[in-house]
DNA sequence: CTAAGTGCAAAATGTTTGCATACTT
DNA sequence: AAGTATGCAAACATTTTGCACTTAG
């Protein structure tokens, strides 16, 4: 049901090179315009956002907000973790300091099954973020 | 630390008025600029914005993005809840169909009492977005 | 050859800001 | 009177779109 890519063209594998050089890093759309433009690949910045989501519903890169005041960020979604489902960071986003933790834990998963069995609801991980206080914003209040 | 207002002023009032007569629903600026110039009330969007921001940190209404593509929400915190950190609605929205559940479950409770022992971080509730496939979409692909 | 993808610049969206004026205290 | 808040319009940042042109198949 997906609309795919039906050709494959330079600029989007330039796109795709970028992000697999760069697993783990979340990278917002101007991150790669500029990034692209230092290395002069001419690319538009209208086929960059269009083949960002081309690439999101291709389910290799995933697409999240860190943050309601910035921009989107994208992730290079790892084979292997794309295949088996794996995903093992879970983004905490404190609203006090803007510091972002990585979790991963089992208890986080286990609240996914339980949101797949009792409410029918497909929790994707990698797109959440959990709003809230960190510890040391917390204890410093 | 919060910057707080100084001044009560009619515009400010007029706003929280129109939470408090919305409990438990999502506001998004525009609706409130657009209700607030139905009813005659000459405000501008500056100022709502601007009262919002200021509600927001004052604690009275609860701001958060319930989707990438669409702009903040705000809806109004009853003052029991506000006591009593009494959040029991969470939300969760399909990355497919665009629905948005309202879920109130004891497991979220228990993950969120997790993260406060484990990893320090207070989740917040009224806050965070749980992303993902309902169960139609799920099932129907 | 034809459909899909590109690039540019312009539009759209949601939100913020500068500044003169008006209001609170 | 002194300091905030308001309102307008203009600025902003990010993302999307219209359209002529290029490219992949």
């Amino acid at each position: 049901m997906t609309t795919r890519a039906k050709y494959s063209t330079k600029q989007k594998e330039i796109l795709l090179e970028f992000f697999k050089q760069n697993p783990g890093v979340h990278l917002t759309a101007g991150d790669v315009v500029n990034h692209l433009k230092n290395e002069g690949a001419n690319i538009g910045q209208a086929t960059i956002y269009r083949n960002l989501e081309s690439l999101v519903s291709d389910g290799v890169i995933a697409k999240f907000k860190i943050d309601d005041d910035s921009p989107a960020c994208f992730e290079y979604i790892s084979p292997d973790e794309h295949m088996g489902d794996e995903e093992d960071c879970y983004h905490c986003k404190c609203s006090s300091c803007g510091k972002i933790i990585h979790v991963s834990c089992e208890d986080v998963k286990a609240l996914q099954e339980h949101f797949m069995e009792e409410h029918g609801f497909k929790i994707d991980l990698k797109r959440t973020v959990f709003y809230g206080l960190c510890g040391d914003c917390s204890s410093s209040k």
